[in-house]
DNA sequence: CGCCAGGATTGAA
DNA sequence: TTCAATCATGGC
């Protein structure tokens, strides 16, 4: 096990980020401050700390370029804040939540989770994708003696799966969806890296070619593993949330609420929308 | 049963 | 283009 280390950051509020259904392989520890999940092949421990994010690895030293990335500890979130709308629902719902933050996946863990969450709630999105790691992924060693854990399998072993290995996960509709995508990106149809290149518009074409992809995946994809800041996934929440705060006169068509985000929240909208999209959670 | 969830797709207007 | 209807699954 490797030893505590400290990773400097302000104004980074870890719980609320990690259960903010970005990701899903983390789960608060005995209900404490104390998070774990799974980071490429790193069993990780973070804890919230005085300065920053303490983070332990079990087995080998933490790969602290791959935290730092994940966590987008470099971030300065107070910068990207001054950029939101200065308008009664956003301050409401900074304030719901400062130190929200973004993190910053791997695309294909990040794909495969989304075509994954199509009409599912979080909490179920993350049971789907903890089956699908425990019987695909590779084992991994836990904190403690015999714990076994697993990395979310790439696309190459569940290209090599039929659609019923996959429904036993308890995708149901989604599993072709999901294994089309594997042999897309498997086979090299599709490369994942190559998207990093393109522009949004043309980035979000490109996502969408798959099936079980639409524009909101796409835009999740594009914000939580690309970094397209401007990318404004619209959810059921999100919809409610532009509908009551922005638009509660006429109804608004889901085209219409991704117009005025692209204008009214800035350059990070799509950080602006993790914060929407909190406050409306947990008003709930 | 009834409703809903970080939707996508299809076919009509 | 923009819609409304249809599809489809598991949990509560």
């Amino acid at each position: 096990m490797g030893a505590p280390i400290l990773l400097r950051v302000s104004d980074y509020d870890l719980g609320a980020t990690l259960d903010s259904g970005q990701a899903f392989r983390w789960r608060r520890v005995a209900g404490g401050e104390l998070w774990e999940g799974i980071l490429g092949r790193q069993v990780v421990r973070l804890t919230p700390a005085a300065g920053g994010v303490q983070v332990q690895t079990a087995g080998a030293e933490p790969d602290l370029a791959a935290l730092r990335h994940f966590l987008q500890t470099e971030v300065e979130l107070a910068a990207i804040l001054k950029t939101f709308p200065d308008d009664e629902p956003m301050r409401a719902a900074v304030a719901a939540c400062p130190g929200l933050r973004l993190l910053r996946q791997d695309p294909w863990e990040c794909l495969a989770s989304f075509i994954l969450s199509a009409t599912k709630q979080i909490v179920q999105i993350r049971q789907i994708v903890a089956l699908l790691s425990e019987r695909y992924g590779e084992p991994l060693a836990g904190f403690a003696a015999g714990e076994r854990h697993h990395s979310f399998p790439g696309p190459e072993r569940l290209a090599a799966l039929g659609e019923a290995d996959l429904r036993e996960c308890k995708m149901g509709f989604r599993a072709p969806n999901l294994l089309n995508a594997a042999q897309e990106i498997a086979s090299g149809r599709m490369d994942l890296e190559a998207v990093r290149a393109l522009d949004y518009a043309a980035a979000r074409e490109r996502l969408m070619t798959l099936r079980g992809v639409g524009g909101k995946i796409a835009d999740c994809v594009l914000l939580f593993a690309y970094g397209f800041d401007t990318a404004f996934p619209v959810d059921v929440w999100i919809e409610r949330a532009l509908q009551e705060l922005y638009f509660p006169k006429r109804r608004a068509s889901d085209k219409r609420l991704r117009r005025f985000a692209a204008t009214h929240f800035g350059p990070h909208a799509g950080y602006a929308q993790q914060y929407l999209f909190h406050y409306m959670r947990t008003l709930r």
